[in-house]
DNA sequence: ACAATAGTGTCTGTTAGACAGTATTCA
DNA sequence: TGAATACTGTCTAACAGACACTATTGT
């Protein structure tokens, strides 16, 4: 057994969806390779201190941003021996979602910032750091894709919130327009909602409802 | 930067279709900690001859079985600190199908066996190696779910099936019984599969087909 | 001719999509 | 009262499921 133990990282694509939009956490990398680089929210795994590779995700995101998102999930895990110039590397990367109110704080760090990842990551920095904007796109392509068939988006809003406003995130998630009455039934037919109470706005107050469970799945495409 | 790397295996749930039901491709582990046991077909990632964590996969299928399977695919990553006895250790899960045909001669080895993963896994040998009864449970399920929405059955077939092979494939799967007719008709309007010549059986001869591409995606569920 | 398997026609209930209409609030 | 937003009713086309039927082979 003569050979070289690669590194074991953990990367996390934390989405949030701010002014319609959704959009990645970068942080710019303050130590080589890559150095003033933006990169994805990530760090070793501290085999003294991390009893997972979840755990992990979460001590990164505890420390580096000082904030556990509302949704965490291992997306895949990309492993070879060019995506590091220091060598053999695999990052075990994470998909973590958060409604954007809580983050206000996080953005006046000079070292954090969110970046626009619709049109297929035309707004993203130009030189990421080692492959991130890679698994920026296969994080997010599992997200629209889990987003059609799961209450997954649910995640990206405040833990009350109307139709309306989860039929707007499906809209702006999955790039396709639907019918207000259409979605109504098809959503509440499913039973993944539980009603709160209401909620006022500028018209007929609407009803509040949160999701039932963290997550739940559909047999067919909802949006 | 004071931690000790983990280990970085591939462990490949490596399954296949005999007499109607599903199988996994399990080996006597010959070295210790679990010598003796029944594990995954799996082994390190050796930085000097892998690319990459795919290549690894291929490599170990290789060398271990000397065959490499008609679908290959990462499933996940498991990593922590209990897993392996020596200490923290990663593993990326993949899973491999191939149709049975060929395995014929893989069966006389007698450090290698096919378990029968059905019924929940209660045919699995009761003390295997490591966490691999939970992997190979994690890799079940994925391809169950996944067989629902895509054509990843395929893979347990030949290359040339006729639709009443593949919906046989489906409905073991699946675990569910499908009307022929109408399974005829929702997966020829899919339109993933091709033509080829017909197929001779003891009744009226049946079209073959084949997969169109590797695999292919629905937007419901077909089965 | 008959058994066996492949494949088609057609009816029915359910669902998706379109869109008109009603309900409840605030200014 | 009117603007704004929430919600409901209803029509139609597409689809899933059930099942009766026809087609083509081997013996």
């Amino acid at each position: 057994m003569n050979y070289t133990k690669p590194d074991l990282t953990v990367d996390v694509v934390f989405l949030t969806l701010v002014e319609g939009r959704l959009k990645v956490a970068l942080m710019r990398r303050d130590k080589a390779p890559d150095k003033g680089k933006w990169g994805l929210v990530g760090g070793y795994i501290h085999t003294d201190k991390d009893d997972d590779s979840d755990a992990a995700a979460v001590r990164t995101l505890s420390s580096k941003l000082d904030f556990v998102p509302s949704h965490l999930e291992q997306v895949c895990t990309e492993a070879n021996a060019h995506r590091d110039p220091r060598g053999w590397s695999a990052s075990i990367v994470y998909l973590a979602l958060h409604d954007p109110e809580a983050l206000s704080n996080l953005l006046e760090r000079k070292d954090m910032q969110l970046f626009d990842v619709e049109d297929g990551g035309v707004h993203l920095p130009a030189d990421m750091a080692f492959d991130h904007a890679k698994l920026v796109r296969v994080a997010v392509e599992r997200f629209r894709a889990k987003a059609g068939y799961s209450t997954i988006v649910g995640h990206l809003l405040p833990e009350s919130f109307t139709l309306a406003e989860l039929q707007n995130v499906y809209e702006l998630v999955r790039q396709k327009p639907q019918n207000p009455a259409n979605f109504r039934r098809k959503i509440l037919k499913l039973d993944v909602l539980e009603p709160l109470g209401t909620q006022h706005g500028s018209g007929r107050p609407a009803q509040a409802y949160r999701l039932a469970s963290p997550i739940a799945y559909f047999d067919r495409e909802l949006a």
